[in-house]
Formats: C-alpha cells, sequence, structure tokens
DNA sequence: TTAGATT
C-alpha cells in the first residue's frame, strides 16, 4: 500500500506554524482540543502525548496550522488561559525545532563512555553493601546492618518513575545557580554512569534557574553512586544537595 | 528547597 498526497508548499507564510501545549487536562481528547484551537485558524495536524504504558494523556500536545499567523493568535488567545472546566491554565508556544538537541545526546554518550572505563557499574555484593553505608552517611539517618538489606530498601516509591519506557531515577539537585544550565548537570552526573534526562527548572518569565533541577539515571546504583558522591558537593561558590527526588506536598 | 514533559 502506498499513499500518494500533495505535500503542502514550503513558504515563511506557513513555516513555524507548530504550536506546543502544555498543562492540558488528562481528560481533553485530541479532537476536543482541535476544537478549542479551531477557532484560530486550519488545523493540519494535532497529537497528544500519552504515557507509554499506562495511555493515559500526558497532558502535552501539539497543534500545527496552516499559517503562521493563525499560530500566533492562537497563542494570544489561549496562552495562559483556563479551557472551559479546566483547572489549571494551559501553556500555548511555538514548538522546539526538531533538529536540535542531538548535540546534547552526543554529550551525554561521551561522558558515559569515558566516565565507564574507570568507574564501571557497581555489581558486586561488597561494593553495594559500603554504597548503602554511603548513602545512609549521606541522608543522615539512622546506620543498619549491611548484611540485613539489598540496596534498594527503605527506597521504595522514592525516585524511581513509573513504567518500562520512562523508567529510571529520578534525582533531586537543589542550590544550583540562577545561571546553571542543562550542561552542568550533564557533566557532574554522566561521568557516575547512563544518564538518561537532565532538567533544570527556569522561571517562566526570567528563565533564570529557580535552584534546582532534576536528573534522571538508568540504574540504581550508579544513581546511588552519583547521590553519595555529589551530595554536598561544591560547584562554584555553592553546595549542592544532591537525593533521590521525594514527592513534597504542599505544606499543611 | 522536589518539574515538565518537544511528535
Amino acid at each position: 500500500m502506498v499513499t500518494v498526497s500533495y505535500a503542502r508548499p514550503s513558504s515563511a507564510s506557513i513555516r513555524d506554524a507548530n504550536l506546543y501545549v502544555s498543562g492540558l487536562p488528562k481528560t481533553m481528547s485530541q479532537k476536543e482540543m482541535e476544537q478549542l484551537f479551531s477557532q484560530y485558524g486550519r488545523i493540519i495536524t494535532s497529537r497528544i502525548l500519552v504515557d507509554q504504558v499506562t495511555g493515559v494523556s500526558r497532558g502535552v500536545g501539539f497543534i500545527r496550522f496552516d499559517k503562521r499567523i493563525e499560530a500566533e493568535e492562537a497563542i494570544k488567545g489561549l496562552n495562559g488561559q483556563k479551557p472551559l472546566g479546566a483547572a489549571e491554565p494551559i501553556t500555548v508556544k511555538f514548538a522546539n525545532n526538531p533538529s536540535q538537541k542531538t548535540g546534547q545526546a552526543l554529550l551525554t554518550h561521551l561522558y558515559q563512555s569515558s566516565a565507564r572505563r574507570y568507574a564501571g557499574p557497581l555489581h558486586h555484593q561488597t561494593q553495594r553493601f559500603r554504597l548503602d553505608n554511603l548513602l545512609n552517611m549521606a541522608y543522615g539517618v539512622k546506620r543498619f546492618s549491611p548484611i540485613a538489606i539489598d540496596g534498594m530498601s527503605g527506597l521504595a516509591g522514592v525516585g524511581l518513575s513509573g513504567g518500562a519506557a520512562g523508567a529510571g531515577w529520578c534525582i533531586f539537585v537543589y542550590n544550583l545557580s540562577p545561571e546553571a544550565d542543562e550542561s552542568v548537570l550533564w557533566q557532574l552526573f554522566g561521568p557516575f554512569g547512563a544518564v538518561t534526562n537532565v532538567k533544570v527548572i527556569r522561571d517562566f518569565t526570567t528563565n533564570k534557574c529557580k535552584g534546582f533541577g532534576f536528573v534522571t539515571m538508568t540504574n540504581y546504583d550508579e544513581a546511588a553512586m552519583a547521590i553519595a558522591s555529589l551530595n554536598g558537593y561544591r560547584l562554584g561558590e555553592r553546595v549542592l544537595q544532591v537525593s533521590f527526588k521525594t514527592s513534597k506536598q504542599h505544606k499543611a
């Protein structure tokens, strides 16, 4: 089966008419999203991203308009607005260029391969026990006999993001400078093993780092070693606090 | 002092 269709003309008027939408209600369907945006112009394509495992919406989607001006109007009209009945406002902005980000992936790969040469993954039980004691000290909790536990005891529900596809250990990094960017996180954590994602959390308006970020690492041992090593690490004038991410509830 | 998500 072969599908043949006309290509859309490439010109300035239709370039960059692609929008990235976040904060959508998880219950909103692709059709409903299109209805919301269709008042601003002709929609060429749309998509809502879903969790690979559960199939539930991630609240993030894309809308490609026919014309750039339509996309601009949609941003003006819908960014920061609450869709009817929604609890939270949505964010509407132009989507990133799909071409970039390869440099980042390359960087990661380089760090990983070089780091492995001197600090391979910890598979040996003895190293694991030693590591658990390091972690106890890093967390400042009561120490316990290493013989009684395995590497993951006491960490149930912490750090590990659900789902096979997006699996990994999420690490919270606090006390980054306002100028911090993603590359510093790659550089800090890459030497400890497989890093699949880093994120510096920035203020929406100033674009400055809010003082913290996240790193996702594939393997528990490598994540634990990175935490034990980098917690308390001095970066410039600041001392980093590094731990597995916890879900912090709003204070009472 | 514990997010955002980029087909």
